[in-house]
RNA sequence: GCGCCCGUAGCUCAGUGGAUAGAGCGUCGGACUUCGAAUCCGCAGGUCGUGGGUUCAAAUCCCACCGGGCGCUCCA
């Protein structure tokens, strides 16, 4: 619905610019004062650079395009001091928003940026050597969420999941697991590589391997064996972790995998043809600064191992031939400098680098009280996804990472988002969605048909009433914007503003009276509701009927 | 030293060219015989790290500096 003014502007803007591809992107907000009307925009300050007038005479020129388009849409308009264009809108606008929102129900917020084009979200991707901490929390956050807004933006989307099944990492996961086992067991053995890891999971795993040990002669096939085990029970707990927070994949790509199929060689003879491989001190160099990278990568160690780097590019090339249109990696922002060594690797592939889109997620630091938490991985010692989100509860949890860009870093203090949880901003939108579902109930004790509601044409809205349909109308727009800017953080920060619109006219309100107009206020509480709900399943957060 | 991110109210953070810079928490004071007070209303609180520059217009863009985090492995 807010298209047909999106619309109305644009055509005027054509109309002044007297063609249409010199008409810019732009938006329409709502203004910080109510005399500043319904709507405005901008639009004229992003022509003025081109056109080369100021923007108060831009904008008066759009303004007098926009005459005879008036009825039925906007009731006036006024051009303000620096070049914005106000509108106010007619009474019919807002009978055709509230309508447009209650019909589409489900389906409003949906728009077609994506066009179908297929795109790969690859997030959280933790190394199956330990249970997912809260630092991955915060990515799976932003890639799920980023995921179902590109869902709802016409996009074809997959969600992935690394798994980094393969090298020292988890060959060090079998090693602790190994010795944790003759340490329980009082089995006295020499085993050559010590385990990094420790930890109660380590000694349950251990426990689980049981009477299928050998009690000597372990050998390389053994420690395969034990590690590829652990990894499994690990991974398992990891997906039962992820779905307790809301979090599914449609693809779990193993590294291993890209051993087993040969690969990580086929994609080095690949780099080796581009003359982008050399040999010295005994490995196998990538000549990445030929593209662009600070120093030469190793592709395989003096020892034959081949490096994590040379997987990920093979990872990388696996996807492009798998056809997306677009690549989104979602990372953590302590991997930032391994960024232009895998876009040397694909450009030197000859693959396009403007596919690949990284999101790096800058770190939580956990705190109880004033007391920073130990986040000790290898010591063994850190808050794990799940242990916060049964503390805190999984809503909350996504709906304080969600409250931040994913570019900043964020304290989470565990001590104050269990104090706040009766004043926790989460609560604040859901005790909304519950306070409408409470009036249905009243509602239809009092004989209403909440769902054969009738419009009222006549019916004229007040200044609430209007700004609150105002909000609901953004929605769409606010998607398409977390969609194309990839910043899933948006939405949070729009259901604040609407829920408190709503909550104010509330008190200021009687929804359901004696008067006739009760028919009316109750298609307003429904469209609030559509889009509450709409709002939060996106996010992954529950819309609760009751609290 | 080099690179990335950050520096906005007491605290945690939005806002990233445009109207009088916002929210939550915290402080203080008000509002329930009526649809849910997990709510609402009000008060207080800002050299937008510092200094220069670009622009009709800068918290926002550019440069320098200061402060904090992260990264600069033949680890992943």
């Amino acid at each position: 619905m807010i298209n047909t003014l999106v619309e109305f502007i644009r055509t005027a803007v054509t109309d002044y610019m007297d063609s249409d591809d010199a008409v810019p992107q732009f938006s329409v907000n709502i203004p910080a004062r109510e005399e500043y009307g319904d709507f405005s925009t901008g639009v004229a300050f992003s022509l003025a650079p081109a056109v080369k007038k100021p923007p108060f005479e831009i904008a008066s020129g759009i303004s007098k395009k926009m005459q005879k388009g008036i009825p039925g849409i906007v009731s006036r308009i006024d051009v303000i001091k620096p070049g914005y264009i106000n509108f106010f809108m007619d009474n019919k606008f807002w009978h055709a928003g509230v309508k447009d929102i209650v019909e589409k129900n489900t389906a409003y917020g949906k728009n077609n940026f994506g066009q179908g084009k297929r795109i790969l979200v690859e997030f959280i991707s933790a190394n199956p050597t330990g249970p997912v901490h809260v630092g991955h929390g915060r990515g799976a956050v932003v890639g799920d969420v980023l995921a179902r807004v590109l869902a709802v933006s016409g996009y074809h989307v997959t969600r992935e999941y690394y798994i980094n099944d393969a090298g020292n990492q988890v060959l060090s996961l079998g090693y602790s697991v190994l010795n944790e086992y003759y340490r329980l067991n009082g089995i006295d053995t020499e085993v050559s590589r010590q385990g990094e890891y420790a930890g109660e999971y380590i000694k349950n795993i251990s426990d689980m391997l049981g009477s299928h040990m050998p009690q000597s002669d372990i050998n390389e096939e053994h420690i395969r064996l034990i590690t590829g085990f652990a990894a499994d029970v690990i991974l398992d707990t990891i997906k039962q972790t992820l779905l307790g927070f809301g979090v599914g994949f449609d693809s779990w790509f193993s590294e291993k995998s890209l051993y087993e199929d040969n690969s990580i060689p086929a994609v080095i003879q690949e780099l080796e043809k581009k003359n982008a491989v050399s040999r010295s001190e005994g490995a196998t160099w990538f000549l990445s600064t030929l593209y662009g990278d600070e120093k030469d990568r190793v592709l395989q160690k003096q020892s034959g191992e081949l490096t994590y780097f040379a997987s990920d590019i093979a990872y990388h090339v696996n996807k492009y031939k798998r056809g997306y249109d677009m690549l989104v990696n979602v990372w953590g922002a302590d991997h930032h400098g391994y960024l232009p060594r895998i876009m040397a690797a694909l450009r030197a592939l000859g693959y396009d680098p403007a596919k690949v889109i990284v999101l790096f997620v800058q770190m939580v630091r956990l705190m109880r009280g004033d007391k920073p938490v130990a986040m000790s991985k290898r010591a063994g010692e850190y808050v794990t996804l799940k242990e916060l989100v049964d503390e805190v509860g999984s809503d909350a949890v996504r709906f304080f990472f969600l409250q931040r860009s994913h570019e900043s870093q964020l304290v989470f203090d565990i001590e104050l988002a269990k104090k706040q949880s009766q004043e926790n901003p989460v609560y604040y939108v859901q005790y909304a969605h519950a306070r409408i579902a409470s009036i249905f109930v009243y509602a239809r004790t009092k004989g209403w048909d909440v769902n054969g509601l009738t419009y009222a044409a006549d019916y004229v809205f007040g200044a609430e009433e209007k700004r609150l349909i105002a909000q609901c109308l953004l929605y769409p727009q606010v998607i398409m914007d977390m969609a194309v800017k990839m910043e899933p953080h948006r939405l949070t920060h729009y259901l604040i503003e609407l829920v408190g619109i709503l909550h104010k006219y509330y008190t200021d309100t009687r929804v359901v009276g004696d008067d006739s107009n009760t028919g009316q206020r109750l298609l307003l509480m429904k469209m609030v509701k559509i889009v509450l709900k709409n709002a939060l399943d996106l996010l992954g957060i529950n819309a609760p009927e009751k609290m």
